[in-house]
DNA sequence: CTGTTAGCGCTTTCAG
DNA sequence: CTGAAAGCGCTAACAG
């Protein structure tokens, strides 16, 4: 069931069969059907696999997350699916639990030439050995991403985005502002934490208080929580990067008989859907995260079809909501 | 940067290349050296694709779910990716939405020996149609799949998930239990509706109520709820085949001023980690997520060396674990 | 131990 | 409008 068999069934060369294949004009009708028949009595099926190699394009492109457990991660993920299968393209999944080594294995399939393109929502920037893997492949940063660096980006204003959530705890009358924040590796993370402090500085408020939680996992969040309500003056309010946390630290909270938001304000971040059937429903900066994958994909596709194309820092909305929880 | 002219470099043939970069003993290790330093000074990344289609195997296995975002899929893919990686597999990832179409468009790559394998999350095994593209190409269904028809399949008892659910509440005292089902068209739908029911029936409780919800999302629950609340004979609980409808429904009832469990038990499904951390916690049926993924993959994988291997459906264990919700 | 050679199945000039 | 033929880059007999 190869092209020349089927070549052989309707009596042409190969072709013609490869050019009724892919829809080229040029064939007379009449052959044109004659391969068709042939094509339906071989119940043939191309091998893409010789395609993509003699045409040197997969039509596949590499997502690389850190862990597709996180919701914000899999919608992000949703949106990148359907914008890239919109334009005929199919996706390859990969878990990189921030583990390089997992990350440059991953990354041989861009040089392999399995895939055309890759997008990365994972610290993969912030390592010069990967940048280098990377060399200049079409590759986007999705809701990761330093601008002051090479490769295009497309995320939120992170900063901004934690000081509008000290501003909104402030204006609650909130003075011991805690933080939960993620892995310190990531520059969103970084950003975050840095809109948080220059937010409070320029508050006037002198209590700080950061802890890290080690995945994105409402485990993480309860036991960042755990340690911020058992330190010696705890907080009034704290500011989560990500809704599933929030989860954890608000049960941390009733855990330690504190009601919320009375005793303890609550933030969370993305904007999950079910972050507002929460009990009370959870405040929360949201995201674009649909956007986020789609955009990222239009971008890429556009560097894939002329990589010379400029490199591009977009930066897309993000939202207060506030609700029963702050 | 072709093995060609790395061969040239070294001054050796394409086939001794060939030789050291896939580990064969028989290479004197003066000539793999020349080659290994012809390899590093070319910076010669092979070209993946080519080896696929030289060796006709792609070393990638498509994964077919219906939507990444319902968090019992992403654990689940989580196993598969894990299991696949370990030996050397890199997953697919298609979101089909339950939509015929693009199932069999992602189809195609199986044909078309892009993958060497597919595992679907989907009602796929219900469609001839799909079955037929499948033809006897490794696939292995995941958490849906009916024993009764070919192919293999691993997943828990459904129907008798449901009839624990049922004894559960109705040992807690409940007579009128609803339950919120997700689109009967998937097998495990079916499954769990016909254990609610003839629980029911053997515990003598006449007292019924299905409502749809028609995606996994807490907004789909808590549509359903309504419904449910707002009937002229409200339930006194209800069991949900999702821990995220779950969610909504829980929201719904405190909406309706009613209180858990109290006025309504709610008994949820799948056992995700933040079920535990709602307010009240939330009692569940507990699926092995990550093990119905890595079990999945040793199967196909199974399937791949020996397409004659015989065709086996795994049931694995699932439990019920009460919480302060029923 | 190493080289020659024949493809894997497809697309794409280049002739006719 | 159609066919012949040259590869894409790699692996795997088969010789030597």
């Amino acid at each position: 069931m190869s092209i020349e068999k089927v070549a052989r069934f309707a009596g042409v060369s190969t072709a013609t069969v490869s050019r009724v294949l892919n829809g080229y004009k040029g064939v007379r009708p009449a052959t044109r059907e004659r391969v068709l028949a042939a094509i339906a009595a071989c119940q043939y099926q191309p091998n893409l696999l010789a395609r993509q190699l003699r045409t040197s394009q997969s039509r596949m492109l590499l997502v690389l997350v850190s862990n597709i457990i996180n919701p914000f991660c899999s919608r992000v993920v949703r949106g990148i699916e359907a914008e890239a299968e919109a334009h005929g393209y199919h996706i390859l999944l990969c878990n990189s639990d921030s583990q390089t080594q997992r990350e440059s294995a991953y990354l041989t399939l861009l040089s392999g030439k399995v895939v055309d393109g890759v997008i990365t929502m994972d610290a993969a920037s912030n390592l010069p050995e990967l940048r280098k893997m990377i060399g200049d492949s079409p590759w986007i940063q999705c809701a990761e991403g330093n601008p002051d660096m090479t490769g295009s980006s497309v995320t939120i204003d992170n900063q901004q985005a934690a000081r509008k959530a000290v501003q909104h705890l402030a204006q609650r009358g909130r003075r011991r502002i805690a933080m939960i924040n993620g892995d310190p590796r990531y520059f969103y993370a970084q950003q975050r934490e840095s809109g948080y402090r220059s937010a409070l500085a320029e508050l006037d408020l002198p209590w700080s208080g950061v802890e890290y939680a080690n995945e994105v996992e409402c485990e993480a969040g309860f036991a960042a929580m755990k340690r911020l309500l058992e330190a010696e003056e705890p907080p009034d309010a704290v500011f989560t990067v990500s809704d599933v946390l929030a989860v954890g630290a608000m049960h941390c909270a009733r855990q330690h008989q504190l009601t919320i938001p009375q005793d303890l304000a609550v933030l969370g971040f993305d904007g999950l859907p079910w972050s507002a059937m929460l009990s009370p429903p959870l405040s929360t900066l949201e995201q674009p995260m649909h956007q986020l994958g789609t955009r990222s994909v239009q971008l890429l596709l556009q560097r894939i079809k002329n990589p010379l194309a400029p490199q591009v820092h977009e930066r897309l909305p993000c939202q207060l909501v506030a609700r029963a929880s702050s």
